[in-house]
This record gives C-alpha cells, structure tokens and sequence, in this order.
DNA sequence: GTCTATACGAAGATAGAC
DNA sequence: GTCTATCTTCGTATAGAC
C-alpha cells in the first residue's frame, strides 16, 4: 500500500490478469507443458515482453499464480450465493465441476490436480498441495458452520475434494458427466447416513 | 504365431519390456513430459537403437503400451489371490492405490491419470479412456461374481475407481496415506449402507 | 539390433534496444 | 513496458554406418 494505483497500473494488472487466467485454463486442459509460456501468450494476446516483467521468476511463478486464481475462483462460486446445508453445499460443489467438464467440452479438469500429477518442480507440487490443504479446511470449516459435527465435516471434506477429483477426470477419459453424477450422489448418500440429508439441513430438532 | 521365439528374442523382448515399464514409471511420477524418451533410456540402461526398433510409432505408442503394463499389472494384483466378498475386493484396492502411494515415497501415482490429464496427444487420452473403461468393467464384474446385484455393481466400480483415483491425488499432495484411508473407509461404509458389509460376504442369508 | 550423427522444432531464460 | 534477438537446453524423429 506504499504506491499508488495509476491508470497505467490497472492497465497492466490487466494484462497481468489475463496472463494468469490463459495460465490457468491451459493447465487445467493439458497440464503445465501444454502452459507454455509461448502459448499463454498467443492464447491471450499479452506482449512478449510481459512474461518475466510480471513473473520474473518466470514459468513457475506464472504456475503458482495460476493455480491461486483457480483457487480464489472456487472459492467465489462456492460462496456467491449463500449455502443453507450440507446438502446444497455438497451440490453445488458438484456442479461447479460438472460446469468445468462441459463448458470445456471435457477437455479441461482441475489445474491443481495437474501439477500434482505432472508438476515441472518440487516447488510447484509444494504449491499445489497448499492450495488443496486450505480448500479442505474450507470445505471444513463451511460444513461446521453448516451443523455438521467437527468430526463429520473434516472426513467429509476430503472425501468432497478426492471424489470430485476423481470423478472429473473419469469424466474428462469419457467425455460425459456419469462419473460426476454418480460420485455427486455417492457424497449426498453418504450425508443422509451421517443423519444429515436434506431433511435435516438446518438443526438436531 | 507364425514365427519361432529364439534366444535373441526373449533378450529382445526383455529389452523392450523394460523401457514399457520404466516408462510407466516415470509416467506415474511426472506425466508424459516426465517420461521423455531419453529419460526412459537413462533409467533403463535401454540401447539408444532400441527405441524406434521396438517402438516404430515413437513416444506415442511407449507411452500406450506403459498404460496397458500398468493397467495388466493392476488386474494381476487385483486377482492373485481369491477375493471372498465385495468388502474384500474394495480393500484390496485401496491396498493396492496405498502401496503405490508408499514405495514411491508419494511421488507417483496413476499413470492413466497422468495421460489423462497431460496426455500430449489426443489417441493417447482416447486410449487412457479405453483403459479406465476396461477397468471399470473388471471391477464391476468382479463385484457381480461375489453377490452384488447388478444395479449396485455398476454404481460401486466407478466408485472405487474415481475415490482412489481422487485419494491418490491428494495423498501425493499431502504426502500421507490419509486421504487413501478416508476413501477407504467411504466406499467401505457404503458397501455396508447397501446391505453388502463384511458379515454378509457370501450370500443372503 | 544397436550405434552415431544429425535435422528439426519447441521451450525457458537473458540481454540490450526502443 | 514492450520489443527483438539470442543463447541454451531438451526432446522427437530420421538416416545411414556397423
């Protein structure tokens, strides 16, 4: 907060955000080797000599940013609209990947998961964990302040993430959304035989 | 059948089955890009030669034949021992997903996940799709042979498939069978929920 | 069957001009 | 800030010798 915000700043935070959004949505489809500098570029149209004025630590930093913005985006389409139980939260989790499958016509799925699976450095697998760490104690933490006893909410978290992970990549192998739905009433049943089902979304009465 | 199988060609063919597995190998660490050829070469102590001879189509058919190794691999494991009930068969599976996790030291995982996600050509994902399908299929069968009706068979293998899957992915993240342990746990219960736990392995008694 | 040599292209990163 | 070289490394694939 030492500096001013100019014109020109917002401009270039601008170039610097679509850089990053380009980033994210090559990594979600093709892993970081389908990110390459080179094509971020000709996805978005930002200036060759922006690359490593914004991320000077170039591709990595280019990376760790992506997988933020997917984070911080998950976590506004998780918290637009507010949740009322368990139910809804497990649902629209799973509609948000179900999004993520057809609006890319299954060809992209989740950008943390591809630098776990396919990170270029250490450094990068380390970022990505961090990231899957705080989107589970989100996740955590939403289902407790939704009712769900401490011990519940942080096996049910889990189970959230590596269900939707899962299924989001057999769904990409076959090109539908079965495995989503399939894993999206797996989690729901799991919630009524937790005694939390849509009937009970709101109190122990 | 048409030819003869001398001594060379059992050299040759160990030649060859080694670069397929040292290519799942890196495969399952890193992704295709993780799994260049020279790299495969290097681990393997494979001739330079050997490559386009065993290998006419290049990386793209090492890279198939790592998935069907690794796929052949899964179902040797999965049937070397007689399997007595679905609550048998789901944690064996998840032993299975766990070992990988460990005698990697978390950092390998699915190598049909690796090519689904990262694959660097559009015949490779479609073959890592056929893989999973034929997996899903095993399983399903599997489950049919040791009593599941056939509605739940259907629902429970692409169950077990994405939950490892998806364990997996956050195992190596977190560097901790945990994740497995909860996915283990969730079909496990579930298995129960439907009436199929580990007290009414064998029949409908 | 295995070797070397080589052509070709793509990518990451840096230097210095404008 | 953005540009154009340029350097370096790496990977795929082919050709032709042994």
């Amino acid at each position: 907060m030492t500096e001013k915000t100019t014109a020109r700043d917002r401009n270039s935070a601008a170039v610097r955000d679509a850089m990053i959004a380009g980033a994210e949505q090559l990594l979600a489809g093709g892993g970081p080797a389908a990110a390459a500098i080179p094509r971020v570029l000709a996805l978005t149209g930002a200036p060759r000599g922006s690359i490593y004025h914004y991320f000077p630590d170039g591709k990595d930093e280019l990376m760790g940013c992506a997988i933020e913005f997917s984070d911080r985006r998950m976590r506004e389409l998780l918290t637009e609209k507010s949740v009322t139980s368990p139910f809804e939260l497990v649902s629209r989790w799973f509609d948000i990947w179900a999004a993520v499958l057809v609006r890319s016509d299954f060809d992209a799925g989740c950008a943390i998961t591809a630098v776990v699976v396919a990170g270029e450095s250490p450094k990068s697998r380390q970022h990505a964990a961090e990231v899957f760490s705080g989107q589970e104690q989100l996740l955590a933490e939403t289902l407790r302040s939704l009712g769900v006893p401490r011990a519940d909410a942080e096996r049910l978290a889990p189970i959230m993430i590596a269900s939707a992970e899962g299924a989001v990549i057999l769904g990409r192998a076959e090109r539908g959304t079965r495995p989503i739905e399939i894993m999206r009433a797996s989690v729901l049943a799991q919630l009524t035989t937790l005694g939390l089902g849509p009937s009970v979304a709101g109190s122990g009465v």
